[in-house]
DNA sequence: CCGAATCCCCTCGGATACTG
DNA sequence: CAGTATCCGAGGGGATTCGG
């Protein structure tokens, strides 16, 4: 009905026992909760996405990073990219010159989980405006009445 | 190459301004940026995605759904209920009853976002294995090695 | 130029107790 | 049953400073 069945056909692994009768029992898994949180870990935080959106368009320096992503402090870049490292999404580069040049670049990890996050952001841009309104009048519905 | 022109091409409004040429200007409008905030804000915390997709199987009731989230207080489903209301990706429906009942169902708006949600998850159940390696490949760099 | 280290605020979120 | 209110610890993340 919503889509995520066809979700769930073309993905194996994701919510293979999910119910279908009414219950008590839980309904997600540990280990399809755990995805969840996984992905969380990944691309939850403040600044993943931005830089690995960045670093789509091919290599880019540490101090472009820094200008291509306004607001991020040295400190969060640094860990971030850490981060990212770690887990697959990014490699690092350094070239012994003076001065040091360093360059990030998406993996092909990276790169998918990119064009999956993509389509989140487009979600957001689709239904931004009515998102918005619901906001506005939540809130106006909120504040008085006593 | 990586899938995010083909997102870009479908969906309008995201990302349109990227450069192809290198150079030190930014790389995301403070437009874009905004996106993948607000989407963070709908579904990065801890909770939200749990919520959305255990509702995906129809209205479900308080305590329902706190068996379902394995580990959830009530303190953070009653915020976090209250702000997927507030985003109208969910609805609240209270019966006149004693004892009371309460459920809250998936707003086709919540159920076109948890359908967008799912594929970042079966990307997680995907690249999990792949990741847990480089995860240890790193680590296991890093610690010794001085 | 790249990044590590330190300081510190502030929000998220868990535990517990209480209301209708 | 379905919340609300209060307390409090852990850690995310900004500003600044120092090292290579």
């Amino acid at each position: 009905m919503v889509g995520a069945r066809a979700v769930r056909k073309a993905r194996t692994g994701v919510r293979r026992n999910v119910r279908t009768v009414p219950g008590p029992c839980a309904q997600w898994s540990d280990r399809d909760a755990d995805f969840i949180r996984e992905i969380l870990d990944l691309v939850g935080d403040k600044w993943s996405v931005l830089i690995i959106g960045t670093l789509e368009s091919g290599p880019t320096r540490y101090s472009d990073l820094t200008d291509a992503i306004p607001g991020i402090s040295q400190r969060m870049l640094t860990l971030t990219l850490k981060q990212l490292r770690r887990n697959g999404l990014v490699t690092r580069t350094a070239y012994p010159e003076v001065p040091p040049r360093v360059e990030y670049a998406l993996t092909d990890l990276g790169a998918s989980l990119l064009s999956t996050v993509l389509a989140l952001a487009a979600w957001s841009a689709d239904h931004h405006t009515e998102i918005r309104r619901h906001q506005q009048r939540f809130d106006a519905g909120s504040e008085q009445d006593g």
